[in-house]
DNA sequence: TGGTCATGATAAATCGATTGTTCACACATA
DNA sequence: TATGTGTGAACAATCGATTTATCATGACCA
């Protein structure tokens, strides 16, 4: 009876299926580390033409690829970045996330995906992502205050690049990619003064938030610019998504009551909120733009197709994921804040803003 | 003169600054393997309690995390899994995107993102993502003519999920999740037969598209059931984006010019689509929804949100990503068609749609 | 023509965890 | 008491690419 060789008939296939840099050397009757140079392109290897092609061949021809696990092991280097955001199934970092990923593909790196509650709660995401070197490099969502510290314990152990935060915390923790948030919202703002309002509210997201209190600072500094202020009563601070937006609206028409002092203007801390400010607009028989006026920062997709289309700022999230993703691709990023000027933020004027 | 020295005061920790699982060994006075063992919790050991403790407690110390590149090396597997749909920037897959990494990270997985375009196009991303071995998995979203064969070569090299595909192609190639879309479908289309709307219309994604067919499919089915029919001239595919339902709109409204035969109501591919169509209804003078009613497949966060909400049904995205990933994960997946039915197809009957 | 230097290819070590194999010890039975 | 069996831990090999150190060869100069 040959019951082994009958039960396993393929055992030989069994063990390595894939080519070896070993298989391509001998291929090309030379030596592994030669082969190795040759198809790194080391500069230092001055092989005959003939050899390199005969090398090249051999790969090409076996289809070999390096193994990952023998290359990160010796190298030190995974080939991964990761991103961590707030909300992955929120819509408004797909942008950036398609940024990122095409400039990481581009240098044949690959993105894997994180959240940021996860890495504040799961201890053990959190070690395996920063401490077990699973990543070349990060780009997190920055902006939070009890978060900033652990922000800065990541940095301190991998390379790291801080998206969309404010600029005070990050100046020696990592580098810093954002978008020019005063622009965006001065230019945001100086769009509806020229239409003629003079009183301007705003729905925005958390007080707190850095992110806020800049788009804050840019619409105050516009109005202040044109003799203009910006009042507290006029002013709702909730979340960044759709529900605030409408319970922010609806919040600010029961302030209103029946008087007719009341802002002609307001304007969204980004899309979502703009959205819901829109549906709550509607619900309350307020006619956008004749009765007021709606301006969003933060363009996203949805704005145009909206009914009316909402006027938005769009802020160049694209080109920060390419951004933050060539900073650690190319040197070891130092502390710096990179503020994306181009493209400038684009007042997108649509159907819901008007005259005064 | 100490010039080296002085050069380099801190080369000894140049080198290697993590921790090893040696060194854990060493601290808990037992060997590497006996270490490793413990770690990994095999049963095989018997070692007495006070001494496994010490190693936990000496990883835990430590600080210890596995080097990513030596057990890949060794074990052949990467904790990695690929997700790779056709358009990253779409807000319709970030359900399946976020279903699919929050039950990859309850096992201690990571995802990495794809395109497919890329994946048909780019030559050496196939060959470091299929070949290379750097993924344990593939999440494929599937449906797609040309595409079909490579999907074949994909799963005969690696462990693969279809989402989202035909059930026609996959059956010998790779398991398959997908959605329920006869039971979708059907239920959007009663639910407007339940209004009392006899002549229905649509406008979907690409004639030729699965997916589509499936949807196309369950509406006749519906339809049929009640005594109606689908008419071909109630019908647009173009893609399925809101540019496409905008304009199959007013394709539509073309068609019908001014005669007062034409649909009653109109069923979106998605709610792209449907999103599409509302603004184009608000371009041409038709109120949604006392002219016309609308209904998506597919529900978003978007749609609630709307003037008017549209009425959608939903589709079970996060479910199947969790799925997909469930598959990939715990034994090699057979080949198999998983049509997922809990959650069920849910109708959300909003304001686009009312009685004839 | 012999010696030295430059150049590039090869040999051997390395990265760190895992796993098949061997070994030692203890207990039980003859 | 001696041998056999079982159990659990240590030894050593392995995964595959890279890189340092070593060696051989050729050229060029004295």
């Amino acid at each position: 009876m040959q019951g082994e060789s009958s039960q396993e008939p393929n055992r030989a296939r069994q063990r390595r299926d894939g080519v070896r840099l070993a298989d391509v050397a001998a291929a090309a009757q030379v030596s592994t580390p030669l082969a190795s140079r040759v198809l790194n392109a080391d500069p230092n290897v001055r092989a005959a033409d003939e050899t390199k092609a005969r090398v090249l061949e051999a790969a090409e021809r076996l289809g070999y690829v390096p193994n990952i696990g023998a290359r990160t092991l010796r190298q030190r280097r995974t080939g991964l970045l990761g991103l961590v955001v707030h909300n992955l199934s929120s819509p408004i970092y797909l942008d950036l996330l398609q940024g990122a990923r095409t400039e990481a593909a581009a240098n044949n790196y690959f993105l894997v995906l994180g959240d940021v509650d996860e890495l504040l709660t799961d201890e053990e995401a959190y070690r395996i992502l920063v401490n077990g070197k699973r990543i070349d490099g990060l780009i997190v969502q920055g902006g939070h205050g009890e978060f900033d510290q652990r922000i800065a314990d990541i940095a301190h152990a991998l390379p790291t690049v801080i998206v969309n935060a404010p600029p005070t915390l990050t100046e020696t923790v990592a580098p810093l990619v954002a978008p020019d948030e005063g622009a965006a919202t001065r230019m945001l703002t100086e769009h509806l003064l020229a239409l003629g309002h003079t009183r301007i509210g705003l729905i925005s997201g958390p007080r707190d938030s850095p992110t806020n209190q800049l788009r804050v600072e840019g619409v105050r500094a516009a109005l202040a610019s044109a003799g203009c202020a910006l009042h507290d009563v006029d002013t709702v601070h909730l979340t960044w998504s759709a529900e605030a937006g409408h319970a922010g609206l609806r919040e600010l028409a029961t302030r209103w009551g029946n008087s007719s002092t009341r802002p002609t203007a307001l304007i969204a801390g980004n899309s979502l909120i703009g959205i819901g400010m829109l549906r709550a607009a509607a619900e309350l028989g307020i006619e956008v733009p004749r009765d007021l006026s709606i301006a969003a920062v933060h363009d996203t997709w949805i704005s145009e197709h909206l009914v009316p289309a909402l006027t938005t700022v769009s802020l160049p999230l694209r080109e920060m994921g390419e951004t933050a993703v060539r900073l650690l691709l190319t040197d070891r990023p130092e502390a710096q804040q990179i503020i994306i000027s181009d493209p400038p933020p684009l007042l997108h004027a649509r159907a819901t803003t008007a005259t005064n």
